[in-house]
DNA sequence: AAGTGGTCTAGACCACCGA
DNA sequence: CGGTGGTCTAGACCACTTA
């Protein structure tokens, strides 16, 4: 069998090509109309609903805008793109399929010098609750993750409520203290899993791991807390679906 | 005057409000199908066009996805995104502080087997245009990453642009083809840098890496190309914001 | 082959705007 | 009022998937 002809475009995409091309060239300014639907209907030979589905791809880019009884108006020459991600909840980040728990292995109280500072994004000298923690699946499996939890020590109560299942330390902080987590900042790199880490996570050492660090913000842009995470390689992956705006 | 009677709401509108109740309510469960567009066409009496109209609304929103020869999909009960991360670009993905340049170092035309088609989250079969290529910043330096490039051969004709600075190729899909990147899915994991691999970077064998792999997706979630990239760890991070729904 | 969504036409009436 | 975009119908054929 042949290859198959390269099939056309529909024709309301030729036309909202055209149509963007000519305003990206200038030929439409800023504020300036678009010719109305039905003389691009005639001039280009389609009917006007698919002069519409071309206008319409225009306006979902952003290109222009339309209003009844007026006209369609040029409003940028060409698109600036806006993709967002979104999350229902901050649980979300951790993309676990399953429910898990969390083993506490020690607990510090530490001052941040200048590397934990850059690390943690906070002041040098910052005093924090340190957690080293490893966390598995319900059922009897080696550890996905390894993490260093620090915490302001305002809100150490929570270390009681720490370990078991399905427990987040975010939402400990938001049950407890009534603090709401507004923002989080995380921070993902490659790392070669130190031989300490590796032994606690029945990885090999120097295998491969990914490197995650969150920072948890209150109001005011207050740091509440950073979870420093390892996943060794091939237990672990995170996805992110990004969407273009509008849709 | 007296206050005008509250215009009915049009007929695609009140529909897509129905089918959003109905879907939320349970009446189909994620994963079920919509009636076909003709049968609500004839159960609510109105005209295909406005059923279309009204399903498209709800596609805009996210509760389901259209395929042709199928059907339409219920993808989710609810809209209710409380964190959400934005890019203004999709150039921010990569988060390169400089320009960078690309080197194409192989092109093949291949045909996804299994592994490939699981890679690529695409059929078994489907005929790609791959570009083995490294990523490097403009002055003289050491690659940042080395990237294999699918696309679909439909778009060969970008082979010609790909090389040189501050090129992208979803963009230059987006400017020789019309089409608009919609959706970006985003897979990151650790890996230990292959010899080969790390032979083209200058880095160790063996090493730790990031591997990330992207799917851009055009309008309709049609495939358009992948790109499966490899960083060193000491060369790359990735960070992203996210932040309470609202501020 | 049957059934789905995708594209397209020709025509109609309505709601809104500005002169 | 005339002209704009907004809604809607009835019907057609196409492209794609599944069986």
């Amino acid at each position: 069998m042949p290859a198959a002809a390269p099939a056309a475009a529909p024709r309301y995409q030729q036309l909202a090509e055209r149509l963007r091309r000519e305003i990206a060239a200038g030929k439409y300014a800023v504020g300036a109309m678009l010719p109305p639907e039905l003389e691009l209907s005639g001039r280009h030979g389609v009917s006007r609903h698919t002069v519409r589905e071309a206008i319409r791809r225009l306006a979902d880019m952003g290109l222009i805008t339309r209003h009844q009884g007026i006209g369609t108006r040029v409003k940028a020459l060409q698109v600036e793109p806006r993709y967002t991600a979104s999350l229902t909840d901050v649980a979300d980040l951790f993309q676990y399929t399953q429910r898990t728990r969390l083993k506490v292995l020690a607990e510090h109280r530490v001052r941040a010098d200048t590397a934990l500072a850059a690390l943690l994004r906070c002041k040098p000298g910052q005093r924090w609750l340190k957690f080293e923690t490893c966390r598995y699946p319900i059922e009897d499996a080696p550890p996905i993750a390894y993490t260093e939890i620090y915490i302001l020590p305002a809100y150490g109560r929570i270390r009681a409520r720490l370990e078991g299942g399905g427990v987040w330390v975010y939402g400990l902080i938001e049950q407890h203290y009534g603090e709401r987590i507004v923002e989080v900042q995380q921070e993902i790199g490659a790392v070669a899993i130190p031989a300490r880490v590796a032994r606690l996570l029945g990885a090999k050492p120097r295998s491969p791991g990914l490197h995650v660090v969150r920072g948890y913000f209150g109001s005011g842009e207050r740091l509440l807390s950073v979870s420093v995470n390892v996943y060794p390689a091939e237990r672990f992956k995170l996805s992110t679906h990004w969407r273009l705006q509008g849709r």
